[in-house]
DNA sequence: AGGAGACCGGACAGAAAAGGTCCTGTTGAA
DNA sequence: TTCAACAGGACCTTTTCTGTCCGGTCTCCT
């Protein structure tokens, strides 16, 4: 259908979300997100290693390991999620390489592009995981 | 990479585009405009066909056929062009059939994508045809 | 030291969507 | 009647999405 949110984005903002409910530091495992968020392991494994990539999670190994929020949930935005995962967000290729677009200059199609993505980040930077998720539990 | 403009839609605005600079009525072949807009022609042939389908182009058939606006350049909004190629837009299902989420009646995240959603049909809507394209030659 | 539990990372694969081609109509003007 | 041009459907190729699997590594616990 197109210019839609992809599944690992999904799962990404509501794993992402799950961990935010929790105390500050609290580490959950793969499995017990999987199980919660309801999303297959074995794919939520590779999106959570984009998060820790990205410097949105940290993991523990070894026993009793898992995902932990790297920074305060109030400091990471639903944007920083779904870049992480699927990569910058462009509504068409012209606004994010304007070099490419041969008319970027007058062309008013490139205009609007750019402000719509502006009105779409505007949305997706001010949404944050504390937004997101209820108060942590004690 | 997610999240982006289809070319279907892209070839859709811009052969739009190109229809809304002559004046009212004039008919472009299916070879015209995909010489001048760069877009290989069998893939505009369907592209304006749904166009056609949608209302918002009328084609002529026989000699000295081709494609024409259904109706002023100022009353066709980007919006419009995009969804009849391309669909309904939805940056998340949920935000299209609210009761396929189960959560949506207090889902904050659901929210969110309300607002975002928002924030880009206001751009869609409010771009159209006669500010994308110069004034008609005559 | 030695398991066992849990993440890491890459290869692989099936399904779906995007992007595009082709061919056989049908229409309409000259 | 002929021919230019659209209509519509079948088909095809490539890419992306959505996962799966497995061997490796790390770390805690005993």
């Amino acid at each position: 259908m197109g210019l839609q949110l992809t599944r690992g984005g999904e799962y990404a903002v509501r794993a992402m979300t799950y961990l935010a409910r929790f105390p500050e530091g609290h580490v959950a495992s793969l499995r017990d997100i999987g199980r919660a968020q309801d999303i297959p392991e074995s794919f939520l494994a590779k999106i959570l290693q984009s998060l820790v990539r990205s410097g949105l999670a940290v993991s523990q190994r070894g026993a009793h390991g898992g995902f932990a929020l790297a920074r305060p949930a109030a400091g990471v935005t639903m944007r920083d999620i779904i870049e992480a995962v699927d990569g910058p967000i462009a509504l068409n290729q012209c606004v994010l390489w304007p070099e490419d677009c041969s008319r970027s200059g007058d062309c008013e199609l490139h205009k609007a592009w750019q402000r719509a993505q502006a009105q779409l980040m505007d949305v997706l930077d001010s949404v944050t995981l504390r937004t997101l998720a209820p108060q942590p539990v004690a």
